[in-house]
DNA sequence: CGCCTAGTTGAAGTGTGTCAATGTCTGTGG
DNA sequence: CCACAGACATTGACACACTTCAACTAGGCG
């Protein structure tokens, strides 16, 4: 069964090896999401694009950085944070492949980006990218939709964390990581989870303590088990959406 | 002085009358906003928008509904909205004249919308939006500015609401609706408020009680003092930016 | 002028934050 | 491959801030 060990540091991000059970490779194409680009939109983008890859735990930019591109992630995790005072620190998102990274304002990158796991992107200058979208409006098109899209989730996950107790915003996390097959396995009915705790919490908004016993009390109650931090089995999916639906 | 009296019922949005002071007039040109159209844009709109009114206290639309059209607002301020379960309500947004109204996702709208004011809107249906959009690239990327900019707002919320205690809400919260003329008299120092207790509440995800407290503590601190219940006068700027800064 | 709604204030309950200690994994180096 | 160190995760006890429940006040509209 699992031996429970986390992803191995060189594996390549595409497959991701846990315990016995092998999670499926992720694919910009084929993915279950909205608001994705086309093949020819893809060749398009590539014409401007360079593919930039990062290792794990790496910084891409920091919030107050220039903005000099846009990026599209191909492979990979990226953990999107805003810095608060004294140490503390939000988690904006986790990004995975087809989402767009390098939000700014005025020139300069309002979030900061750092991948969980090896990472391949494709950057864009923003110059370039600003002719490209005037040039082909069906592509610009897809931007626009892309945001739109970003924005109802910023909206969605407002009320989740001010209207929702730890663990139904919990139950939201998980059942949003479920949505994507490199993370989850229907044969097992289990989660990968490549982020640490303190991550979880400050996307959550909770303290980690809090986070523990959010855990805690899923798992009391059937809907989770644990085979170790980062490997959560789905015991009761019904209730698990019951949970964690906005 | 001030007489503290709410806005009067049939009062034409544009000059609202506190007191013996005048709120100035609205106008979307010329707001101190990002991502604003430009005339040519406005008449590229107009072409295939249509002018509505609607009273005070009145619903554009709700969520499920089928989202035939997007709105700009013209005059005015409109209540977003979500509801949330028995009763609950979640307020997203505050939106005022150069904005953006309408959110959609699958053919529906997924917040209601409710006028606080008279209000005035340009509404477009979508598929000739669409087609607009896509024959005009320099207006498309208007509205993908004004959606990014939309996403940084609703980032910055996801914070205030989040990390912040009620008394900081309340301070972000005057200070955005100072950046906005028909609200905030310079002479005065003060601003006026065009929602209720309830809304603002549900707005910084504060119950009406604790929210009332938060009122209390700034007037305590000198921050601000009141009026009335709506009209709200700023004593100590700097301490209000201190506070309200995210 | 009086009723009804909106707003404020008080007192008690509850859940999350905080502080501290213990337990457990992970990734390193031998 | 194994063992160990340090980071990561969990659990418990207590404090405090927001919520809840209730009473009271004030303002606006009929």
């Amino acid at each position: 069964m699992s031996k429970g060990r986390a992803e191995p540091a060189g594996a390549s991000p595409e497959r991701l090896t846990i315990g016995a059970r092998r999670y499926g490779a992720a694919s910009v194409r084929g993915l279950p999401f909205a608001n994705l680009l086309t093949r020819k939109e893809q060749r398009e983008l590539a014409r401007i694009a360079e593919t930039v890859t990062y290792a794990r735990r790496q910084s891409i930019f920091k919030e107050g950085d220039r903005a000099d591109y846009l990026f599209v992630i191909e492979q990979g995790v990226v953990r999107v944070s805003r810095d608060l005072m004294e140490g503390e620190r939000h988690v904006l998102a986790f990004f995975r492949p087809g989402d767009l990274l390098g939000l700014a304002e005025e020139g300069r990158y309002i979030n900061s980006a750092y991948t969980l796991t090896a990472v391949t992107l494709r950057r864009m200058h923003l110059r370039s990218l600003h002719e490209l979208l005037l040039s082909d409006s069906q592509l610009q098109l897809r931007f626009l939709l892309k945001a739109a899209h970003e924005l109802r989730m910023a909206q969605r996950q407002l009320i989740v964390l001010t209207r929702k107790p730890p663990h139904q915003r919990l139950a939201t996390f998980l059942l949003n990581f479920m949505n994507h097959r490199e993370y989850f396995s229907a044969v097992e009915n289990s989660v990968y989870l490549p982020m640490t705790r303190d991550d979880i919490a400050d996307y959550l908004a909770i303290r980690p303590e809090t986070l523990a016993r959010a855990f805690a009390r899923l798992e009391r109650d059937g809907v989770i088990a644990r085979f170790s931090p980062r490997e959560i089995r789905i015991r009761n999916l019904s209730e698990l959406i019951h949970l964690g639906t906005v």
